[in-house]
DNA sequence: CTAAATGCAAACGATTTGCAGCCCC
DNA sequence: GGGGCTGCAAATCGTTTGCATTTAG
């Protein structure tokens, strides 16, 4: 068999890492090989996708995906909820875990097998809802760090 | 201002409505391509595509997304929630509503706008948990979409 | 008629992959 | 020092778009 795969831990896997780790704002992988090629300009692309299909499939980090094509990256590893505003991208982590009350009895009645759930409420952040309340139509504004 | 566009219906539109209503198993453009074919041989791929697009602005069908690349079509428009089998792909709705109970009164006080949320499950469905519990694998088939 | 919709193919953006050389264990 | 990892570029995949032509109303 094939047992004998030592990973290695590469200059380049721990740049990933260092780039996502406490992060709370979902960067794509666009905006994660911007921030690692700070730090090493020699870094590519393909690179960067691999690290994080790596840290995805060692646990580390999250893949995540909001109906807009691309995938982003979540290094919070607890149980938490996402919150994706229309207007202006934005991707916020909530907490409403323990309001939820989700019952899956009926699920788990009929034979599946709930291995985890994903929660996405849309709709329009604090800043957006704002504005929309007073200037009719506008292009997406920015506000605060963003992929 | 430009409010003289009628819009058309015309057999390919309705080719792409006719290919998707009243079905559950929530097809990728290519297989509502591949089913348009069938009645109308000469329909493009680029067509199914507008049409799938149109039909979703004028809130006939939804459009959906799971984690993996594609996109997927539901002409189910009641208020309902997704099991993703992580074995099979399989996409199976489910209607956990009055179960959810979901409080988001916090996330209004602090200002959000809430219009509407998605809950995908994501798991193994009957067919594939069975499988699992007899033959034990070596790797848990993990290589997947995660919300 | 006439503008909206189509078919076709080329363009696109995100992600993956093949390969020669590099460098971690 | 050998094989996993990299950089590079070309390839792939789902989706979009420009344009000449067709067609619904």
């Amino acid at each position: 068999m094939t047992r004998n795969i030592r990973k290695r831990t590469t200059r380049q896997l721990t740049a990933v890492y260092e780039a996502l780790k406490g992060d709370h704002s979902h960067p794509s992988a666009e905006e994660v090989y911007r921030r690692v090629r700070k730090s090493s300009p020699r870094v590519s692309l393909g690179t960067v996708y691999r690290n994080l299909q790596r840290l995805t499939e060692e646990g580390k980090i999250r893949t995540v995906h909001f109906g807009d094509r691309s995938a982003r990256y979540d290094p919070t590893l607890e149980d938490h909820d996402h919150f994706i505003c229309h207007r202006c991208g934005r991707v916020e982590d909530i907490w409403l875990k323990r309001d939820r009350q989700m019952n899956v009895t009926p699920l788990v009645n009929k034979g599946f097998v709930v291995l985890e759930h994903s929660l996405a409420i849309h709709g329009l952040c604090p800043q957006c809802g704002q504005r929309r309340a007073s200037r009719r139509r506008s292009s997406p504004t920015q506000h605060g760090p963003r992929t």
